[in-house]
DNA sequence: CGCCTAGTATGGTCAGACCACACTGTCGAG
DNA sequence: CTCGACAGTGTGGTCTGACCATACTAGGCG
C-alpha cells in the first residue's frame, strides 16, 4: 500500500528464531549462562535452513547476547551472555564511520552520562569495595613502566567502575559503548611515544583529582573534573 | 596452545568484508545513499563466500546502516542508509528480555537524556519550522477519533523531534532507541481501550505544557515536566 | 508510439558437504 | 589401580551450488 519504495521488508526465516529467544528471555525460561540449542536442532524445530539460523545466531552475536564456540561440552555451542556495551559500540562506531553521528556529539553524550554518574553516585550508598578497587586501578595505571595498551584497558576499568556506581546499568553501557565507539579515533590521533607520554602524566592526575571527590562524596566536584578531564582529553588528542 | 577456556575467538570471514566497508565509509569513498556492491562481487573482491558477505551485509542491516532490497535496478541491493536509533533499539531490547537491562533504568537514562536535551535546546538558537512542526504533532494528537496506534507514532515523532532540538544526534539516536526499546512492554501493560483513554488526556497536557516552556525558552520548567511526564506515564503503565 | 513480454541482476533461502576444534569415554600400558 | 593416549562425537565455521521471487530493463510487437 504505502510502499512505493519497496520497503516491504518481507518476513525473514532468521526471524522467527529471534523472536523465538526473546519470548523464552522474557518468559525467563532461558537464562544468561544457558547454551542455546545446536543450530541443527534450532532449524529442525523452526523449520529453517541452518544458514537461517546461523543468522538468528550471528546478530545475537553481534549484538554481544551470545558468545560462540566451537568443539564439545559445556563451553561449546552459543552461550548466552550480557554484553550490552559490545553491541552498541559496533553499531556505534560503524554509524560513526558513516559521518552521520559526529565524534563531538559521542563526546558530548559521554559527557553527560558521566557526570550524571558521578553525581548520582553521591547521592547513593557509598561501595567501599568499588572504591578500593578503583583506588587500586589508579595504583596500577600510576606505574611508568605500563604500555600504552595497558593502560588503556585500565583507563576503561576506572570509567566503567564509576558509571557503575551510579547503580544505573543502561548509563554504563552506554557510556561503555561510546567509549568504545571513538577509541579507534584516538589511537589514530595519537601515534608515537614522545605525544603520549605528557598526556598520561595529566590523566593520571585527574584521575586522583576525580576519585577523591568521589571519595568526598562531592558530586558536583567530581562531576566538573569529570567533564574537564574528557574535554581535555579529546581537546588534546582530538585534531 | 590456546587458553582453557577456549576464548580463542578466531578471525571471522564476515570481518573481512564489515572492515573494508568501515575504511571507505571513513575514507569517505563510500556515502549514505550509495548502493553497495552486489553479493556475489564481494565474495568474489574478498576471496571468501558468498555465504560469509551475506553475514556482514545482514549485520550492517541490523545496525540500521543499510536497507536491502531484491529486484534490480537503482532501488536494488544494498543501499546504505543511518538508522542508528534502529540497530540500537535491537540491541537494548534483547538484553532488557534477557533482564539485564532494568526497564527502570531505561527509563532513567531516556529522562536523563531528554531533560538534557531540553535543557540544551534553550541555550541555541531556536529553530522555528521544528516548533512549529512540534505543534502541528500535538494538533493531530488532539484528534480524539485517533486510535491507539496513530496516536503512539505521533508521540514518537513528538519526543523525537524535541530531542533533536539540542542539535546532538547521538542523544537523539539513544533516546529514540531507548524509548522503541521498552515500547513492547507498554503495549502488554496497557490492553483495553478504557484503560488507554484517560491516560492519553492526561499526555495532552502534559504534551502542551513541555512544548510551551520550550517556546518560552525556559529549560529548566521544560525539563521538569518532561521528567514528570515520563515518570507519571511509567508509573501509570508501569507495573 | 505505446504496450507487453522475455531477459537479467538482485537478495532470500535451502541443501549438503567438509573442516578444525574441544570435550568424552574407552582402552591399554605401567 | 592409576593415568595417559586415542578414537569418537558433537559443535560452530565455511564453502559450493542451486533454485526462487522480485523488480527493473530492453527489445519486440501491435
Amino acid at each position: 500500500m504505502t510502499d512505493k519504495t519497496g520497503q516491504a521488508a518481507g518476513p525473514r526465516a532468521y526471524e522467527a528464531v529471534l523472536a523465538s529467544i526473546e519470548a523464552e528471555l522474557r518468559a525467563g525460561t532461558l537464562r544468561i549462562g544457558d547454551r542455546l540449542p545446536g543450530e541443527r536442532t534450532l532449524s529442525e524445530t523452526h523449520g529453517i535452513s541452518r544458514a537461517s539460523v546461523r543468522d538468528a545466531i550471528r546478530i545475537l552475536d553481534v549484538m554481544g547476547l551470545v558468545r560462540t564456540a566451537v568443539g564439545s561440552g559445556p563451553n561449546s555451542g552459543a552461550v548466552l551472555i550480557s554484553n550490552p556495551a559490545a553491541g552498541l559500540s559496533s553499531t556505534l562506531r560503524l554509524h560513526v564511520a558513516s559521518r552521520h553521528l559526529p565524534v563531538d556529539d559521542i563526546v558530548q553524550a559521554r559527557i553527560l552520562l558521566e557526570t550524571w554518574a558521578a553525581t548520582a553516585a553521591t547521592e547513593r550508598a557509598i561501595d567501599e569495595p568499588s572504591l578500593a578497587r578503583a583506588r587500586e586501578l589508579l595504583s596500577l595505571m600510576d606505574d611508568p613502566g605500563l604500555d600504552r595498551e595497558a593502560f588503556h584497558d585500565l583507563d576503561a576499568q576506572f570509567h566503567v567502575l564509576l558509571s557503575t556506581l551510579a547503580g544505573n546499568a543502561v548509563v554504563s553501557a552506554m557510556m561503555e559503548s561510546l567509549r568504545l565507539s571513538i577509541m579507534g579515533y584516538v589511537r589514530d590521533s595519537v601515534t608515537t611515544d614522545e605525544q603520549w607520554s605528557p598526556v598520561v602524566q595529566t590523566l593520571r592526575a585527574q584521575h586522583h583529582g576525580i576519585l577523591d571527590a568521589l571519595s568526598a562524596r562531592d558530586g558536583t566536584l567530581a562531576a566538573q573534573l569529570l567533564r574537564e578531564h574528557i574535554e581535555w582529553f579529546f581537546a588534546e588528542t582530538g585534531h
